[in-house]
DNA sequence: AAGGTGACCGGCC
DNA sequence: TGGCCGGCCACCT
């Protein structure tokens, strides 16, 4: 079974715990690839084909949501982090460090 | 096949 | 984390 890079970034997504967020490079770094962040973001950008995957729970490692825009209105994402009971102030994740998740590969 | 792109990261000022 | 620059890697046209 050849799963696209995508797939594997899914995977850890879909696994994050709620109230939980991590980073694009965090995910990238389990994958093994950490110098591919970048491919992490892209692999969010394809999520809106799926929707199990909770992309915002995903953040760049400042805590901001960066991808907030991406995600059809401009609040909800923030929305959705709060109503997880992660305060996000100004596209911005409190206690970010708190709320950090190491992703692992749980297959 | 080659080039452009991107929801990034790390280093430096 | 304030801002800029370079690297990096897979996907799309």
């Amino acid at each position: 079974m050849e799963e696209n890079f995508f797939e594997r970034v899914y995977e850890i997504v879909k696994h994050i715990p709620e109230v939980k967020v991590t980073s694009y490079g965090a995910i990238a770094k389990a994958l093994g690839t950490a110098r591919s962040a970048r491919m992490v973001g892209w692999a969010m950008n394809a999520s809106h084909n799926r929707d199990d995957i909770p992309a915002h729970r995903v953040v760049n490692r400042k805590g901001l949501l960066s991808g907030k825009h991406h995600f059809g209105g401009t609040n909800l994402m923030q929305q959705l982090l709060e109503n997880e009971g992660i305060k996000v102030i100004d596209n911005q994740i409190i206690d970010f460090e708190k709320h950090f998740w190491e992703p692992e590969i749980t297959l």
